[in-house]
DNA sequence: TATGAATGAGAATTCATTCAT
DNA sequence: TATGAATGAATTCTCATTCAT
């Protein structure tokens, strides 16, 4: 009888202890050991669940994006009026500030040290949250995407200036925020804000899928 | 002292060149050696402009806020009508996309590995930034800081899921948004949206990982 | 006790389905998992029947032997005139080629890695090869040594060349040598040769390399 | 001005150092750290001369390669006759007992760790060997191919023997022997044994070592 | 007996930093 | 100043061995 273990739950279990040291420390700045002692296995254990260090990487990155899926479906799907869902929604990221920070600094860990599994895993997870804000709040693809690149750099930003730009605080301007956006934009797309949105000089005819019309 | 001003010029020279290596390949997983070899100096010469490989970063961080708040009040300052502005600023940022995201990266570089040094930095980095945005568009501090955040969240994202979201693209929306925030938020500056917004207790989906508390 | 007879007739089946493993790949670069898994069994239960790994090494050079010497004192002890012998013999060997690699190799891990162990065992192995072989070709003792020797030299001569030096081809010179051996020797034996065979002194060459001293 | 080395010549000057370290322990029994405190460098100068390990051993065995090529041309070339020649031969041999012992372990370390690396080496230098029997002692290449195996065989033998066949002993054995093969297979070769022992045509059987009739 | 998860010492390799030139 | 060889502590990863089951 081998000691019966459950392999996979175990190493969901590793994952979740890892999740705030990587984030605290970044993948560069923390040592397999340093891993082991603060989640309590030897190295050995470590390389049993994981074949390397980057993978323990791009594991953790995409159960934490799985748990956060999960998190949020259970969150946000009830059928009420748009300012309560505006109200919901920003309370919710507001209660996950350190995840979504440590989330973030580990996209950009794997960003830096893997290549093409990176982006790709990021780009999912991208997509998921945009229909989910879609879903949540009624808003069309191209708004939701402006809204979730709002919330990155409200996670950026409150990582990198963490005196001054609190979540707590700040996240009471999210609402207004996103009334403001939804409002701004559904408006924009009734009267085309003008037709002087042209090229402004930047990439002419480089990006081909560039080019959308924002609100048509 | 002209030999000050030649050693410093020097320096600066060689911080130039660093900029994309740190970019590309992220502070930890530059060595000293690549760094002499790409910037053309011998790992001693190194030493002798910088203390230390913290202290390159640090450094190069530094120039390139200087760099760019140089490039940004050379390109914006004149009195010309709000969508005018809007337009510029777009453009502006539409170019100096490369430049953005090796500066983000080198932010949180230096958040991750100087502790204090990084968010000092980058605060006033910040500060400034939206300082220029509010002579810009006469925007009031809170909504520059807004815009700042969707501007930070705009680099990351194109950062993260560079298919996806590529700069030349989404910069044709961003007129649109500033348009929305500016007209949404001044309005909303006017009439404080409700302090019904608290936290009303606990993790709503309970995900069972850091959901990090608030610090409100 | 039959449950002795069980347990060691299981670890010569283990030792058996080592054999070629060992061969391929040598000691030190197979773990005693891999040789687990080859083999069919845990590294618990490997445990199990050898003390060590070395152990499982020595085990594995004792079993080779006396399979080999099972199997030649089989094959080669009819009355047969002499030139019969020597094509008995070199068929033998001819087809034994794979085993005798093997069993080389074997014999230099343990001489590495075991010290004093290797040269008792291998020691024994060759006295008995070279009692065998003058058994069968009714050879002086040191004549049977020569032959030995050449013997020895031909496996390792295929060992390390395989492309140009198949046992096919060189064993088809083989009955040739022995009998040039057996017919030069005998004479030889007969008057034998000069004592004025000395060292002449020093190093021929000089090679600044550790030309090692003889020991005559 | 940097430090003025000759690389090259500094690296051979290594090589030298390690030759016998890794004779007498093996490639798999020595570390890194081993080899640099017995050779007096750190394993960092270590790893500037040398890219890997695995790199020393095939230096190593290279350059053993090369070093005993040069002595032996510088000593064997005199117009003599053969029966000087093979006394001379025959100390030659006597006093680069272990040297020929080292060189043979590289060449089983480089066939066991660095596949084909190992043979392509080995090769070439049994040719040149080879070569060199044949015009020391005008023997056909086919005779030096025998007396090469020969003295493969002395080497192993000796190695693993220590005790009962020491090069001091055996070696005053090698002029009968080779005077023995000389004598019969140049006379084989005048009358040929018998005109059937040839080539048959590739490897009868599949088996590849097995069943070649040997002279039937 | 048998399993295979766990241990942890130790291996190869890297790299910031120093220093002789 | 400039060079790049040298250092050695620290890192990732391996693997013989143990042990709970």
């Amino acid at each position: 009888m081998p000691k019966t273990v459950d392999h996979d739950a175990y190493r969901k279990e590793l994952l979740r202890k890892c999740f705030d040291l990587f984030g605290r420390h970044g993948f560069s700045n923390v040592t397999m050991r340093q891993i082991g002692q603060e989640i309590g296995v030897s190295t050995g254990a470590l390389y049993h669940y994981f074949p390397s260090k980057l993978d323990v990487l791009e594991q953790l990155f995409s159960w934490a994006v799985e748990e956060d899926i999960e998190a949020y479906s259970e969150s946000a799907d009830r059928d009420l009026p748009l300012p309560e869902k505006v109200a919901r929604i920003s309370q919710f990221w507001m209660s996950s500030g350190n995840f979504y920070e440590n989330l973030l600094l580990l996209a950009l860990d794997l960003f830096r040290n893997s290549a093409a599994e990176g982006e790709e895993v990021f780009g999912d997870f991208a997509d998921h949250y945009k229909a989910a804000i879609s879903k949540s709040l009624g808003t069309s693809p191209q708004l939701s995407e402006v809204i979730f690149t709002y919330l990155l750099g409200f996670v950026v930003h409150s990582l990198l200036t963490p005196g001054r730009f609190s979540f707590g605080k700040q996240a009471l301007v999210l609402p207004d925020v996103l009334r403001a956006l939804i409002a701004g934009c559904n408006s924009d797309a009734a009267k085309p804000v003008a037709p002087r949105r042209r090229r402004l000089g930047g990439e002419p005819g480089d990006s081909p899928a560039a080019r959308g019309e924002v609100d048509a």
